[in-house]
RNA sequence: GCCGGUGUAGCUCAGUCGGUAGAGCAACUGAUUCGUAAUCAGUAGGUCGGCGGUUCAAUUCCGCCCAUCGGCUCCA
């Protein structure tokens, strides 16, 4: 006689083990036709699910936040169907659920093409519309291994072998004829799939992410509740491709690259004037935070690489140059170059912490299908520092750095940050004693931040834990900006030291750590951030002035000189065209104001103001202009 | 690095089932001096990513390479 407890509060009771369906189908017919799943005390399962104690019972339709999994499951599922009706001999291995969508893993030699994911994606639809029930199966193991076995899919049986232990029981969904091996739930029929799916593309992966494997073919879909719902999705691809980087750097002018020099940008005036200003920021703001800035050389021996560990480790990633008879590296990295200024001269621990910071040109040769715009280059600079301290200082130090990081972030308007901490890996240098203190410091200082963190265990360096601060993309990729990393074994390997109080010799902790990261990396994140129309305080250009006609002139160019006297940014554009066509085109170059000068605002010794947005603001005096434009650039205004 | 797609004028793109190419915008010239998101007319512009091969003939077909895009792996 199980009792039911349902969300709103009341109770069911039946006389007998019921399922998810039945106990639908007794509140309403409705429900029971739009019932996806069960949540059975906290847990999702099929609404074929048999309750026999009491329970909490929730049903899941296509309102509720776990339908959408269910549903791309679903759909991976289908398209799996749709791929062996089409492509007999095509194995399949996984296929889950994914973000705005799910992917399915395939093995088959010939590739899938364009036309392919059409072709499946019309299968997809007649197979929703067969209405076949989705039916869950108990099969013995050993039995699901020679099934498996037998019609050829031996990733499958790899999957059972490896995941489900001997004498368990293995979930088998079918539908129609179709059937795989699935943990589940699933929906109870294929037609509740309904039309809000579609295949996005194909692309190379490696059977269990593991590129010493073979690699199998990748075909992602997206999956939504309905037509609508899918309609504003790739409605919402296609704006976030427009805040593309690349593109806008290329309509913008801000940067290019090309042929010669994969991975390498090459700044344009206004793109390198992003720069500045960001590298400027950086440093004012490392200065007030008792950073010292050094500089160090590009190409350095390799005997100090070999030193350091790195030549071992990255030679194939390491640019080389040989000049008479030497080899050397183009530095990939700044810290061995920064632990040899910190050797120079004897340090006592009253030098401690002792912060070097650098703007470093690095170069490491990337694998070429790793390369994207500005994102992932093969040359770059990071505001890059490495803090020299005991162990005891690693605490206030690590504090210290997340605040200045939150500090920076906030001023570039991100407020939303992935903060991941990651602990020890099994291989590592250091006693376990000092790795428990390092990674309690990280820890603490996290939480005395009151930030949401994930912990990663194992993930951690060889030399040390660290925390990774990471930002999402328009298109909702993860990149990791800041980062500090304990090493607790490159100062010992290149021979720092210092006198500790008690007149002993003691190897100091090193701090890597960036809070921007790359800058061309982060200027492309500001990019889309922004879709390109940058905040006053970074735009490259912050006003443009343009003339009715050919009278201004005189009075325009007085104007664009003083602007400039005041240290701001500003063009002028004196072309023989209508006001409309220049006004139209640097609102497309999303310059922050335009200031507009006709015959009556040279009689009155105005401009009148125009913002990107297209809003007027009426004709001011310069000096009022200047006035508001200078607020909104130290207040860092949007 | 691996899998797949792409590479044509400064930009965005069309085209050639093998006979050396076209549009819009931009540029240039001329006219227009026009008050808040595109004024009109004309001119010029391409070794069709690179190297090889097949062919009477290759931008088109084949091979290799490079770059780039989307993934995967990697990211000190």
């Amino acid at each position: 006689m199980p009792v039911i407890s349902l969300p709103d509060g009341s109770q069911r009771t039946f006389n007998d083990s019921v399922t998810v369906h039945d106990v639908a189908a007794d509140i309403g017919p409705g429900l029971a036709k739009a019932a996806m799943a069960g949540r059975v005390n906290g847990e999702l399962v099929d609404t074929s699910f048999l309750i026999e104690v009491d329970s909490e019972l929730a049903i899941v339709t296509s309102r509720d936040d776990d339908a959408l999994p269910l549903l791309r499951h679903d759909a991976a599922h289908v398209m799996a169907q749709a791929v062996q009706e089409l492509y007999p001999g095509t194995q399949v291995t996984i296929g889950p659920a994914i973000e705005d969508g799910f992917y399915y893993d395939f093995a088959r030699d010939e590739p899938f093409t364009p036309e392919d994911l059409k072709k499946i994606e019309q299968r997809m639809q007649e197979i929703v519309k067969r209405n076949l029930p989705i039916t869950r199966e108990v099969w013995d193991r050993e039995e699901a291994i020679k099934t498996f076995d037998s019609i050829g899919e031996t990733y499958k049986v790899e999957i059972i072998k490896e995941f489900i232990p001997e004498g368990e029981e293995v979930s088998v969904y079918r539908q129609g004829e179709w059937f795989d091996v699935c943990r589940g739930p699933h929906l109870p029929s294929t037609n509740m799939l309904g039309k809000g799916f579609k295949l996005m593309k194909v692309a190379g992966a490696y059977w269990r992410g593991d590129s010493n494997n073979e690699m199998l073919q990748r075909i992602y879909g997206t999956a939504w509740r309905d037509k609508k719902e899918l309609k504003a999705y790739l409605h919402r691809l296609e704006e976030a491709e427009k805040r593309d980087h690349r593109k806008i750097g290329k309509t913008q002018d801000l940067f290019h690259t090309q042929e010669e020099s994969p991975g390498m940008a090459f700044w344009h005036d206004k793109g390198w004037r992003i720069y500045l200003t960001v590298q400027q920021y950086v440093r004012d703001k490392l200065k007030d935070n008792g950073y010292q800035e050094v500089h160090t050389p590009q190409v350095i021996d390799r005997s100090l690489w070999e030193k350091s560990g790195h030549w071992d480790k990255f030679r194939d990633d390491i640019f080389v140059t040989e000049t008479d008879d030497r080899v050397y590296a183009i530095k990939p990295m700044n810290c061995p170059a920064h632990i040899q200024i910190y050797n120079h001269g004897l340090k006592s621990y009253r030098d401690l912490p002792l912060r070097l910071a650098e703007f470093g040109s690095c170069h490491r040769n990337e694998p070429s299908g790793t390369l994207h715009g500005l994102m992932r280059v093969r040359n770059f600079v990071q505001d890059d520092a490495h803090i020299f301290c005991t162990e005891d200082q690693i605490l206030s130090e690590v504090i210290a750095f997340n605040t200045l990081l939150l500090e920076v972030y906030k001023d570039f308007g991100f407020d939303e940050v992935l903060v991941k901490l990651s602990t020890r890996p099994e291989k590592r240098v250091g006693s376990d004693e000092v790795w428990d203190k390092a990674e309690k410091a990280l820890e603490e200082a996290l939480n005395q931040q009151g930030l949401d963190w994930e912990l990663q265990p194992g993930e951690g360096a060889f030399y040390g834990p660290k925390i990774e601060f990471s930002l999402r993309d328009c298109l909702g990729r993860v990149w990791q900006l800041g980062t500090i990393q304990l090493d607790f074994s490159m100062p010992d390997r290149l021979g720092a030291s210092y006198i500790a109080e008690d007149n002993s010799k003691k190897v100091p902790v090193m701090l890597h750590r960036a809070i921007l990261g790359s800058l061309e990396r982060f200027i492309g994140i500001l990019i889309e951030h922004y879709a390109g129309a940058l905040p006053i305080w970074l735009a490259p250009v912050q006003a443009v002035l343009l003339n009715i006609t050919d009278r201004q002139s005189e009075y325009l160019n007085k104007c664009l000189k003083s602007l400039r006297d005041n240290g701001f940014r500003v063009e002028s554009d004196l072309r023989n065209e209508k006001i409309g066509f220049k006004i139209r085109e640097h609102t497309l170059m999303r310059v922050p104001y335009l200031l507009v000068i006709g015959d009556r605002e040279m009689e009155e010794g105005t401009v009148a103001v125009r913002t990107r947005t297209g809003e007027d603001l009426g004709s001011m005096p310069l000096s009022e202009f200047m006035e508001r434009a200078n607020a909104e650039v130290s207040q860092r205004v949007n």
